[in-house]
RNA sequence: CGGGGCGUAGCGCAGCCUGGUAGCGCACUUGCUUCGGGAGCAAGGGGUCCCCGGUUCAAAUCCGGGCGCCCCGACCA
């Protein structure tokens, strides 16, 4: 069916690599671990930057931009996060480039005089830059709260890169603020938390569940990471996005401090949130199928494809004309909506080529259509056909998309509640793990179990949910006494 | 960093074992016919065979060294 297309049952990680690269999002790029997002996969990101961003400006954030580079020293100030991130960090040492040969060719080497007196950092995250600002930035409560958004890119020096899912060099957003007390960072935190659900279900029509990373899955240098996680179709987990309550510790090493209307000096509450480009791997992984991408109308970067179809050249003239007439109609309704006036490819090339971008609804155009003045409106999802009048177009597409939109999400939430299981015994949780998909199981959270648990399944504490009522029994791994169920999954 | 695979036209590959004019499919260009599920025919264009060195009359092919990329694991969003 799909051509260039390797079906995900025959083997998952080679499919999401041929949508991508297929479907014109990203291409690889001449330095490993990097990739070059193209026009497609760059329109998408501007939608889901588009999306978000009115919800960070609709909480009260502001945007900003911080430096790509970070002074070495900075790094160290605050201890968790160094050593999370000091394995993975790029170091400009030097600030020239010197033409030389070697071996008899032309090449260029660092300028050994142009040696920095201190390296800089490419960012990995910028809390240490952000909070220094702070400091300078804030003396009293009343400049409080500080609420930032920057869009960014960071690098991250990573043994394994996978397109949008990890990659050396990533965009995404960072949030970052500071508060008087731990009550309103905390606040902030599950806030944001709640902005990125809103973001996943309701633009990506990504199902996700929200929850508390365990103290060895947490952001280094955070008191508290909160995060959401998505279920791709192969049954791994994917973290989506994650927000932290960082507490006083970069406040502390950076002494953000602010007098209190009393006039005693105490340090800031700060929290971070972000989500990158990776969500983008996750729309691929939670939609897709053997054709290509499948894009929720809200994010999709076309959402309406016209294909005309005709014999004649007569026909061909109609036809293109009330498609241009359509297009037109739609576009003013705000709709994203190609005719798609190649000649040099037939339509069957056509309907693949778009569903292959993930298009969310086709509509085809041919002679009897024009006959009778209607366009034939397909779906993406399941190609299922709806006749629709030109009279009342707009309102028909608009709510097919709607509708698509909604069907997305149910579907891929049926998927997800399909591949969560509850287990009770040691054996029950390491098969259910083996089969994929999420295991809830009692847990007392502990560093060294969830590193043997990880050993002998390869599977991780995705979270521990909000909001659950207690639900005590023995500790799935170790029995003993859990009060609560911890989310379990293999994960990208 | 360990294991596996691969570097030959834009893409996907064959050729290598057994050295002798560099090939196939798709894509591209031109023309004609097509067009409601990835069109057909005809004619054409396109290559430092990853790099360096060696063996040889002769290397994509054999030998040595290097580099790069992908996939699978350990680390991570």
């Amino acid at each position: 069916m799909a051509k260039d297309i390797t079906p995900r049952d025959q083997d998952y990680a080679r499919w999401y690599t041929d949508v991508v690269t297929r479907s014109t999002l990203a291409d690889y790029s001449p330095v490993k671990g990097c990739m070059v997002i193209r026009p497609h996969g760059t329109a998408l990101w501007e939608n889901m930057q588009r999306g978000l961003d009115g919800m960070f400006k609709a909480t009260g954030h502001e945007n900003a931009y911080f430096p790509l580079f970070i002074p070495k020293s900075f790094l160290a100030r605050e201890a968790e996060h160094v050593e999370g991130f000091a394995k993975e960090c790029a170091i400009v040492t030097h600030t020239r480039l010197k033409a030389t040969e070697i071996d008899g060719r032309r090449t260029v080497v660092p300028d050994p005089d142009s040696r920095l007196e201190e390296e800089l950092i490419v960012r990995p995250t910028s809390e240490t830059i952000i909070y220094s600002m702070f400091a300078r930035w804030i003396q009293s409560w009343r400049d409080l709260p500080i609420l930032l958004n920057q869009w960014a890119n960071v690098v991250r020096w990573e043994m394994r890169t996978r397109l949008f899912l990890r990659t050396t060099e990533f965009l995404w957003q960072e949030g970052h603020t500071a508060h008087a007390t731990h009550e309103e960072a905390i606040d902030e935190a599950r806030r944001m938390l709640e902005v990125y659900r809103t973001f996943a279900e309701e633009w990506l029509a990504i199902p996700v569940l929200t929850g508390t990373k365990t103290d060895s899955e947490k952001f280094a240098g955070a008191l508290t990471t909160y995060c959401i996680e998505a279920l791709m179709q192969d049954g791994k987990a994917l973290q989506a996005g994650t927000s932290h309550d960082l507490g006083q510790n970069f406040a502390r090493a950076f002494d953000v401090k602010y007098q209190d209307a009393s006039g005693r000096w105490e340090h800031v509450w700060n929290t971070s949130w972000g989500v990158s480009t990776r969500l983008i791997g996750a729309l691929v992984m939670c939609h897709g199928d053997d054709d290509g991408l499948v894009l929720p109308p809200r994010v999709a970067p076309v959402q309406v494809a016209i294909v005309p179809i005709w014999r004649s050249d007569a026909q061909r003239e109609t036809v293109l004309a009330e498609g241009r007439a359509l297009r037109d109609r739609l576009a003013a309704r705000g709709l994203s909506v190609r005719l798609d006036e190649r000649d040099n490819v037939n339509p069957g090339f056509k309907f693949a080529d778009w569903e292959l971008k993930g298009v969310p609804l086709r509509l085809e155009l041919g002679p009897r259509d024009v006959e009778s003045r209607q366009v034939v409106a397909v779906s993406r999802l399941d190609r299922t056909k709806t006749p629709c009048a030109w009279d009342g177009l707009e309102d028909a597409v608009a709510s097919l998309l709607d509708r698509l939109q909604a069907e997305l999400l149910d579907r891929a939430r049926e998927r997800r509640d399909a591949a969560t299981r509850d287990v009770e015994t040691r054996d029950e949780f390491v098969e259910a793990l083996a089969d994929g998909g999420f295991v809830r199981a009692r847990f007392v959270p502990d560093a060294e179990v969830e590193a043997q648990i990880q050993q002998e399944t390869k599977a991780t504490v995705r979270l521990i949910p909000f909001d659950e009522p207690d639900d005590p029994g023995p500790c799935v791994w170790t029995g003993r006494p859990a009060q609560r169920r911890a989310v379990f999954a293999r994960a990208y």
